[in-house]
DNA sequence: AATGGGAACAACCGCGAAAAT
DNA sequence: GATTTTCGCGGTTGTTCCCAT
């Protein structure tokens, strides 16, 4: 049997929609029969990974936040790499987002480290540029913003409170589109994801999307708050 | 104005665990 | 109970963007 290539890189923002699509009809559970019905020649893997991380409401977009670096370290240094596990504190974060953070924030700190080396050895009196003390990461680049953009295009598509203003042809249509669009045709009953008992479907990440459309975490309290209030 | 480097983000891969058959 | 399939996690790499020079 000829069987088609499965695609691989970005995601298209049609492909995208299709995904959002089946997901509302058969909830974020069974992957690979998504990603077989929905004709997306992606796999299920593929397709899991891109709702976690990309399409899954509720997810905060932008740097992170002081209270949120500041757990990040604390998880970190008691759970070591276990990310989502530390995800799962920091409502709206993902596990691979929290997993660059660190990354970045140990290369920064590993640079920093030899820069301070070589200065003191030959100019002590160099200062270092950035991140020396453990957790004001907050670069020149993002402010602490939840809308803070970052790639164009992007912020709009994904950030469902702004307007749409992407600038690479193709898609006509952005993320509140498509949220609207789910929402249309959910309207009724609750949101149809997941076809568990309660109308609440727990996610891979320990969301919740329940009727009264609230995000709510299902396992623990969220720590986030415990500590940041 | 051009360019090089660094930071942030998106996505893939491999492996192990859990669930289904 | 054994085998197969699917899912989730952690590690890694590639790409894009922004800032400083």
């Amino acid at each position: 049997m000829v069987q088609q290539e499965v695609r691989k890189g970005p995601w298209t923002e049609q492909e995208d929609f299709k995904l959002v699509s089946f997901v509302g009809l058969f909830g974020d559970r069974r992957w690979d029969f998504i990603a077989k019905v929905s004709g997306l020649n992606r796999t299920g893997k593929s397709c899991r990974l891109r709702w976690v991380n990309y399409l899954h409401p509720g997810l905060k977009r932008g740097k992170m936040t002081p209270q949120e670096e500041r757990l990040v370290l604390e998880l970190h240094s008691k759970w070591g790499n276990r990310w989502s596990r530390i995800a799962r504190k920091l409502p709206g974060r993902t596990d691979n987002e929290i997993k660059n953070y660190w990354r970045t924030l140990m290369r920064k700190k590993a640079q920093d480290k030899k820069r301070g080396e070589a200065a003191s050895s030959s100019t002590p009196t160099k200062p270092s540029s950035s991140v020396h003390s453990s957790i004001s990461v907050s670069s020149k680049k993002h402010e602490v913003d939840p809308h803070a953009s970052k790639k164009a295009g992007e912020e709009s598509f994904y950030d469902t409170g702004g307007a749409s203003t992407q600038d690479e042809g193709e898609g006509e249509f952005s993320m509140d589109d498509i949220w609207k669009d789910i929402d249309m045709s959910e309207e009724n009953n609750s949101f149809v994801y997941g076809e568990s008992e309660e109308g609440c479907n727990p996610s891979a990440s320990s969301w919740e999307y329940c009727y009264d459309h609230l995000w709510v975490m299902m396992d623990e309290e969220p720590y986030f708050y415990a500590l940041s209030g």
